[in-house]
DNA sequence: TTTTCATTGAATGTACACAATATCGCGGAA
DNA sequence: TTCCGCGATATTGTGTACATTCAATGAAAA
């Protein structure tokens, strides 16, 4: 029954800390949130699962005190249902709520895009999404996508995407973003990237998107980020779709 | 040091409960969460002024625990800054970061005029507008403002911007709208509002609004209510510079 | 058989004690 | 004087006991 308290020198990545340099100590409940983010988002629990304050807190070594700091932060990034005196329960996520996410990402990525152009991106936020654009630029000039080539071009499109946010400069948006991704299954890295003419076309979205950023056209990058949602949106329906019938 | 526990009977309005019907009793941590979101947006702390837990807890005949967990709901809501093993403080809100909320709210709002339109408005809901229309127009007809009108005119478009978020029908989307009114001085009701020319522009999107959303118009609904939201910004805009100057 | 209601068990809500950490002030050395 | 280190104190983080609430069970009455 002792709490061991084993490996806390996980998860550093991804916290919530403000900015970049202030190095802050984590405590005992955000790194339970973190783990627990984790293992709803890694489809660990089944939707409406009930999460129960005694259960999670042997299983992630914990008192129930960070676990029910860690459930609050989760129930209102809306990953988990809360009820007062019945408890956190895993939030289900149907076809229709996970596809309405996107209309939601559409507006904020396209704000996002517009106040980019409008402010203008600093020069190393530039660099930075230049130097993602060539990485993908590599994958589609071989003409076909191999395993790999899928976790790295969705680590090429947070990149992206976070250099946009960043130019952007603006803090509700980019909280209220962060909350979009927070969806199970819904998140981007979890579809299936198999359609190779869609991905190319994504990809030269980006490519569009900077043009227009740099040209400091706000109207376009905000129709162009839109459109470029949109286009997630459906790819994802069809998905789903797939998947239903399967 | 007996812990009271007097009135808890109060604020039983605006609470997190899922939908109306289901009654649920209020724990002591939400009656607390409501009580500080109240303090706070009434402006009863100065703005990055710390929020030490025992002292709240004295202050709202609570123990530590509920505080707490106020803090936590307040922290993700964004009214309030928490930096690990240092605690709370009251988020200060500068002239800029507070009109970037606006075209946050901008964006989230056009989306939900152009769900209402797509989805279309219940009958109910679609009653309900008009009613809180026609009294505002009964506000304007007067052809001068009274002081009541103020909280009134508040209260309309609170049912208002809350019937086509109901329209809407994306859960994200609310929650999300619901972020940004928690803004300290940026809520609408505590701007001054003097400007009677204004006042009627803004009544009479309103009515353009309604139109647009019934005729299934979907991209209008979205470019009025932008506007509409621009049209806010820009007068607290001026009212910001007015008070600084003074 | 169905309904009702008291009982009981289990889960959440709250309080408080203790641990860990940060802040502040002081004294000494460069 | 300025800077650094080191306690002393205050504040937050965590564990845990107890209170409260809910849901399930089963017996009694309709």
């Amino acid at each position: 029954m002792e709490p061991v308290k084993s490996s806390n020198t996980e998860m550093m990545a991804g916290n919530r800390a403000e900015q970049a340099g202030a190095y802050v100590q984590l405590t005992l409940s955000q790194t339970v949130t973190e783990r627990l983010r984790a293992a709803i988002l890694g489809g660990q629990f089944l939707p409406n699962e009930k999460l129960q304050e005694v259960a999670l807190a042997n299983f992630l070594d914990a008192s129930r005190t960070p676990i029910r700091a860690a459930l609050h932060s989760l129930a209102s990034e809306g990953l988990v249902d809360y009820v007062p005196n019945r408890g956190y329960s895993v939030r289900g996520m149907d076809a229709e709520r996970m596809l309405s996410v996107f209309d939601v990402r559409g507006v904020l990525e396209g704000l996002a895009a517009r106040l980019a152009a409008e402010n203008g991106m600093e020069e190393t936020t530039q660099a930075d999404y230049r130097d993602a654009l060539a990485q993908g630029d590599r994958i589609f000039e071989k003409g076909s996508l191999v395993a790999e080539d899928r976790d790295l071009f969705g680590e090429i499109n947070v990149r992206l995407h976070g250099a946009i946010l960043r130019a952007a400069d603006n803090r509700m948006l980019n909280d209220m973003f962060r909350q979009c991704q927070n969806i199970p299954i819904a998140s981007e890295r979890n579809v299936l990237w198999t359609d190779f003419k869609y991905l190319c076309r994504s990809h030269d979205d980006h490519h569009r998107l900077l043009e227009a950023i740099v040209l400091r056209d706000g109207a376009r990058a905000e129709q162009l980020m839109r459109e470029h949602v949109l286009g997630v949106k459906l790819l994802m329906k069809k998905e789903l779709a797939r998947l239903s019938l399967a």
